[in-house]
DNA sequence: ACCTGAACACCGTTCAAGT
DNA sequence: ACCTGAACACCGTTCAAGT
């Protein structure tokens, strides 16, 4: 018995399914997949949009900024801000729990670091910044010493994830393994300390 | 009387002294020009061949490993150790003053920041945090101890340029300009007095 | 030893064209 | 509206060749 026509056409098409429609959202989640699975210069337009399975030019429909927006995207995806606590003396543990939250989606994305430090999204680290201060504002800081230590917090973060992540930094320990979980939050008390003394 | 035929010929010829001679130091300090008055990404092997008045295929005599390690070598040029103190309490303004010192270059260079970030030169960032681990040690501070806040403040040093070097991070206070000066100061107060009780 | 010229395999992006 | 194909102006790097 012949196999039926259409079947038989399904089965040698390479491509017989609609695919899923593109979507900005799909587009920088799948650009993430690539930046953790083999690094940020192995993230190209064309190897992007082969991976989904599209040409590399349809992306520029859904991102207008070409790869400038892509990257931005990324950026804002790994960012995550600091929930208001709820009583007056809840700022420490909220901005604890947002720092070890935060340095592990930087740790996890080690690749979109650079771009934190490169790409001018004013909205991306201002935007975290603020909510740090507005944290401590709320909770009683005066202005200027909000601002201060939202900047303390907010940059010790960022320069220890850029230290884990390169896992570089061994500090004159030839032998033994850093415990960077231990370190980084022993350095966190040293600056929540430091913020609740001003 | 007709010109001097040498003299005419200097005068039309227009390469007509011998170039100074490449060297591994004049490229990676015009590399460094290049990235300081036009961006990192602006920096093409073509475009440094063509500020040294040579072919870019002739860099690679000079550095073999071709654009990775010109960035290592940028990287390496903008970094500084801190030095080792006289006496045995001088650990906290040594430090205090390599911080500064190294935070006005990272801002100074903020193009080549995110190559710190991005850069597996293990010699660059875990050299530096050696010599702060080096320098607490040496002040008394047990090996964890020293450890811990040797990554605290270079995590912070570095944190803090990054988000000074974006501009951005204004931390909701869209009016008055940030005194960046005196927020670094600040911030290295904490951090300086968080590892003082360690 | 030091530099050049031509070539190769890539990039990001445009633009007209297809459906 | 959404995607494709061909093209353009660039990249980093190689390699044989010049001096």
């Amino acid at each position: 018995m012949p196999p039926e026509p259409t079947e038989a056409i399904e089965q040698t098409d390479p491509t017989p399914r609609p695919r899923e429609p593109l979507t900005r959202e799909r587009i920088i989640e799948t650009a993430l997949h690539i930046v953790d699975s083999q690094g940020l210069s192995r993230l190209t337009m064309r190897r992007l949009g082969d991976a989904l399975e599209v040409e590399a030019m349809a992306i520029y429909h859904h991102l207008p900024r070409g790869k400038e927006e892509l990257l931005d995207g990324l950026v804002a995806h790994v960012g995550i801000r600091p929930a208001r606590p709820a009583g007056p003396d809840g700022w420490r543990p909220a901005l604890a729990d947002w720092a070890a939250l935060y340095r592990a989606r930087l740790t996890e994305h080690a690749g979109v670091l650079p771009l934190l430090v490169t790409r001018r999204n004013p909205a991306a680290l201002s935007g975290t910044a603020a909510s740090v201060q507005e944290v401590l504002r709320a909770a009683g800081f005066a202005e200027e010493a909000a601002g201060t230590g939202a900047h303390a917090l907010l940059g010790y973060v960022l320069g220890h994830a850029a230290l884990e992540a390169r896992g570089g930094a061994r500090a004159a320990d030839p032998e033994g393994a850093v415990d960077w979980d231990a370190r980084f939050t022993a350095g966190l008390g040293i600056v929540l300390a430091g913020i609740a003394g001003l």
